[in-house]
DNA sequence: TGAATGATTTACT
DNA sequence: GTAAATCATTCAA
């Protein structure tokens, strides 16, 4: 599923403005087994109250007093799984987004994060629960990459054994990963067969 | 009612 | 490389 969104085109019109962007970096959250994920142990709250909803919804979260983060629901309602959208590549609207994230010189620091392209994006708070199938938000087809690779997700090491399970999924060619992938191991597959 | 913490980014040493 | 910024949500009392 996580895999499945690599290539796929972010849209988001807002306030006459359109932007756009290529997914070349996400990572999949696991319902209640995940520990890194907000949903870890069957917890339903106000703030992941959409993770149960049905999918292809987006779930966007306040972190780190500063930071949004914006996920896609994947799983039926009552399962609480999401893609947690890491990064992506301009394609429209470059300027608006260069101009939210404050004129930075290299091209790459506009998205190259997921608190960085929320920003570059405009999306906050109020978008949460929007349907991904529709304006003004929403996703649409778009090349899948050449290579795709799986790597351990970020910054969730106290997530204990889940933090070592390839949940990653990186575009290998793209230079806007957040991260640079560890290794140029050219091994996938094999590990958990779990989405 | 109060304290702790995080799916991060940025700046500074 | 290390630390600070900054607040909604969560856990404890």
């Amino acid at each position: 599923m996580a895999e499945a969104c690599l290539g796929k085109h972010l849209v988001f019109e807002d306030a006459g403005q359109v932007v756009a962007g290529r997914i070349v970096e996400a990572e999949a959250y696991l319902g209640p087994e995940d520990r890194a994920a907000h949903s870890f142990g069957g917890r339903r709250t106000d703030r992941n109250e959409v993770m149960y909803g049905p999918p292809g919804h987006a779930y966007v979260f306040f972190i780190y007093g500063m930071h949004f983060h914006m996920n896609l629901v994947t799983d039926a309602p009552g399962f609480p799984s999401a893609v947690l959208i890491r990064a992506v590549e301009p394609l429209l609207g470059e300027e608006v987004m260069r101009s939210r994230r404050g004129n930075p010189k290299k091209r790459v620091l506009l998205t190259n994060g997921p608190g960085k392209l929320c920003q570059a994006f405009g999306i906050h708070r109020d978008h949460g629960g929007y349907d991904l199938c529709q304006p003004p938000l929403y996703l649409a087809d778009g090349p899948a990459p050449q290579k795709i690779r799986r790597v351990p997700r970020i910054g969730v090491d106290y997530a204990g054994g889940w933090a070592k399970r390839l949940l990653r999924f990186v575009d290998a060619e793209s230079s806007f990963l957040s991260v640079p992938p560890p290794k140029p191991t050219r091994k996938r597959g094999a590990v958990a067969s779990v989405e």
